[in-house]
RNA sequence: GGCUCCUUGGUCAAGUGGUUAAGACACCGCCCUCUCACGGCGGCUACAGGAGUUCGAAUCUCCUAGGAGUCACCA
C-alpha cells in the first residue's frame, strides 16, 4: 500500500506550534514510508476565513522544508485541493447518503432547535437532536424543497450498539451509538461540515493514514459510519495528543506567542524549532536528541508517539537553539546573523572576529543586539564595576594598573589577542599582581560592561588599537575624576 | 454532567513482570577560565492514591482522584 498522508488546516488564523507539529508528523510518516504528503485547505466555513491565513500555511510549510507533493498551489491528480472548489462533490455524496438511508433531510428551524436545547438544559439533560425530520416521507421532503424551504442534511446514526475502531496511538476506541448525534453533514448554505468533507476528501484523495489532533478521537466512529455506508475502506487513524501551554491550557496564539512565526521573530532557528517539536510527543528511543529533518524522517515510526499531552517548554527549545547556533559554520552563522548585526551594529568592526566571539555565547539570534551594544560605544557605567572580589580588584587599585596597561598597549605593534595577552601578563608581573588584577580592569575600561562575549584582550583586538586606547584614556580620566 | 482518552522528577521522556527507575532541559555545587558562555564532573527531585493478581509489579486488573478532549449549520 502506497502511503498517503495529508495536512488539512483551515485558514482561520496563524499557524501555531501544535498545527506545525501535526504537519511535521504527517510529513515524517509519509517520507519515512516513501509515500506522498498532501496539503488540503479546509475552508468550508465561509464565515471564519482569514485573508492571509492560506498564504501563511504555504509559506510556513515551504520555509520549514515540509514540502508537499500535492496541494492547492502546485496541483496534483486528486485536486482541487481547496474544499471551496469542491462544493458540488459534497452535495452529490450527501444526497447519495440520503439514498442509502445513512442521512436525511432536516427542515427544523433554529427556533425549534433552540427550544429543544433549552428544554434539555432545563431537565439537566444533554441535548441531542430528536430525529424529528427522519419521519418525513419522500414526498413531503420533495414538496418542502420545491417550496424553497431551507434544509440541512443530517447523518442518520443508529440508536443502538457501539461503534469502535483501532487507533494507532490510543488503541481501541469505542463509543456507544447512543452518545452520538445526528450531526449536520450539509449546511443550509450548501456547504459541507467537517463531518462530511473530511470523509469525502480523504477517500477521494486516497489518504491511507489520517494524522490529526486527538480532538477527533471520539468523533471518528461517526466518520467511520460514513465510510461504511458508502462502501469505502476506512483509513488508518493516528490521533495525536495536544501540545499544551501549561498543565491546563492548550497552546494557542491568544495567550502565548508560540506561533511558528513568533518564534522565528524571537531569533529561533527553524531547524531547532522542528527538532524540538518533533520530540514533543514522540521520541526515537535512544538518547540522541539532535536530528535534522531528514534524519527524523529516517527514524520516525508510530511506536514512538506518546498518548499524553506535552507542555511546550521554551527553555528546552532555547537550549536546543543554542546547540544549533553553535553547530553552524562561522560562515553560515554570519549569514543567519547578518540582519541582527546590521540592525544593532553602528561601528565598523571585523564581522568575522565579532561573530567568532558571539556565536558560542548565543541562545537566540535576537540576543545579538544586547550582547554587542558595547561595541558601538562605551556605555555610561559605574566605577563600581571595577570591584570584583575574586579578582581582588577595586576602583582604587585599578587606576595605576590601567595607566600601566595603557602604556604597554600603546607600545604594541601587533594588536592581536595573543600579543595583547602576553603584554598584559607582563604588566601584571611588573606590578607583582595576578593576571586578573589587570585583565578585569582593562575589560571594564574598554567595555564598561560587566559581562562581555570575550575577555579583555579579545575585545581589545576586536575594537582595534585606536579605539581601545581612546577608551582606556576615557576610563582612566573617569576613574581619576571619580576617585577624588 | 454524559461519553472518550490521559497520569514516571518543575518540564520533555526511557521503561512493556525481576533495573541501584535511563537520558535531556531547568536548578544547585565544583572544575576549567582574562568576565560570561561553552565544556567536564557531581548533586537535587519521579512511578497520582488505594485495592488486587503474582514468588515478584512503574509495567497486568479494578476502584478513586486529578487532568484533557468532546457534546455547533467550527474544524
Amino acid at each position: 500500500m502506497k502511503v498517503r498522508t495529508r495536512f488539512a488546516p483551515s485558514p482561520t488564523g496563524y499557524m501555531h506550534i501544535g498545527n506545525l507539529r501535526t504537519a511535521l508528523y504527517a510529513w515524517l510518516f509519509a517520507r519515512h514510508n516513501n509515500g506522498k504528503f498532501i496539503l488540503r485547505i479546509e475552508d468550508t466555513d465561509r464565515n471564519r476565513l482569514v485573508e492571509e491565513a492560506g498564504n501563511v500555511i504555504f509559506r510556513t510549510l515551504k520555509d520549514t522544508g515540509l514540502n508537499y507533493d500535492e496541494g492547492p498551489d502546485i496541483g496534483g491528480e486528486y485536486g482541487p485541493y481547496v474544499q471551496s472548489e469542491r462544493k458540488e462533490i459534497y452535495g452529490k455524496y450527501a444526497r447519495l447518503l440520503v439514498e442509502k438511508g445513512a442521512a436525511y433531510y432536516c427542515f427544523c428551524t433554529k427556533e425549534r432547535l433552540d427550544h429543544l436545547r433549552e428544554q434539555a438544559a432545563a431537565e439537566g439533560k444533554v441535548f441531542k437532536y430528536d430525529k424529528h425530520c427522519m419521519s418525513l416521507s419522500k414526498e413531503e421532503v420533495q414538496r418542502k424543497i420545491a417550496a424553497g424551504e431551507e434544509y440541512v442534511i443530517r447523518q442518520n446514526i443508529p440508536t443502538q450498539g457501539e461503534a469502535s475502531y483501532e487507533d494507532m496511538v490510543y488503541g481501541k476506541i469505542s463509543v456507544p451509538m447512543s452518545d452520538m448525534e445526528d450531526n449536520i453533514l450539509l449546511k443550509s448554505d450548501g456547504w459541507p461540515t467537517y463531518n462530511l468533507a473530511n470523509v469525502i476528501d480523504d477517500h477521494l484523495m486516497e489518504i491511507t493514514h489520517v494524522i490529526r489532533g486527538m480532538e477527533y478521537l471520539s468523533s471518528t466512529p461517526k466518520y467511520n459510519l460514513l465510510y461504511d455506508a458508502l462502501g469505502w475502506q476506512r483509513p488508518v487513524y493516528i490521533h495525536l495528543p495536544p501540545v499544551m501551554k501549561d498543565k491546563h491550557k492548550k497552546l494557542s496564539k491568544r495567550n502565548g506567542d508560540a506561533s511558528y512565526e513568533d518564534l522565528i521573530q524571537k531569533g529561533y532557528l527553524k531547524e531547532a524549532i522542528l527538532n524540538y517539536i518533533a520530540l514533543l510527543g514522540w521520541n526515537p528511543g535512544g538518547e540522541r536528541e539532535i536530528y535534522s529533518l531528514n534524519e527524523l524522517a529516517e527514524v520516525f515510526t508510530l511506536e514512538g508517539l506518546s498518548k499524553s499531552s506535552a507542555i511546550f517548554d521554551i527553555e528546552k527549545l532555547t537550549w536546543m537553539n543554542g546547540e544549533y547556533i553553535r553547530a553552524l559554520s562561522l560562515e553560515a552563522f554570519i549569514e543567519r546573523a547578518r540582519p541582527y548585526f546590521e540592525q544593532s551594529l553602528t561601528s565598523h568592526v571585523d564581522l568575522k572576529k565579532l561573530a567568532t566571539l558571539i556565536q558560542p555565547r548565543l541562545e537566540t539570534l535576537v540576543q545579538i543586539g544586547e550582547k554587542i551594544s558595547f561595541v558601538n560605544a562605551l556605555p555610561e557605567y559605574s566605577i563600581d564595576l571595577y570591584s570584583h572580589k575574586k579578582m581582588k580588584t577595586t576602583p582604587e587599585n585599578s587606576l595605576n594598573i590601567l595607566i600601566a596597561a595603557r602604556q604597554k598597549m600603546a607600545s604594541l605593534e601587533d594588536f592581536t589577542n595573543d600579543a595583547l595577552y602576553s603584554a598584559l601578563l607582563e604588566v601584571a608581573q611588573e606590578a607583582e599582581v595576578k593576571s586578573g588584577r589587570v585583565l578585569w580592569p582593562v575589560r571594564i575600561a574598554i567595555t564598561g560592561t560587566a559581562v562581555t562575549p570575550g575577555g579583555a584582550t579579545e575585545i581589545a583586538e576586536l575594537l582595534g588599537k585606536e579605539e581601545t586606547l581612546a577608551r582606556m584614556d576615557f576610563s582612566i580620566s573617569k576613574l581619576e575624576r571619580e576617585l577624588q
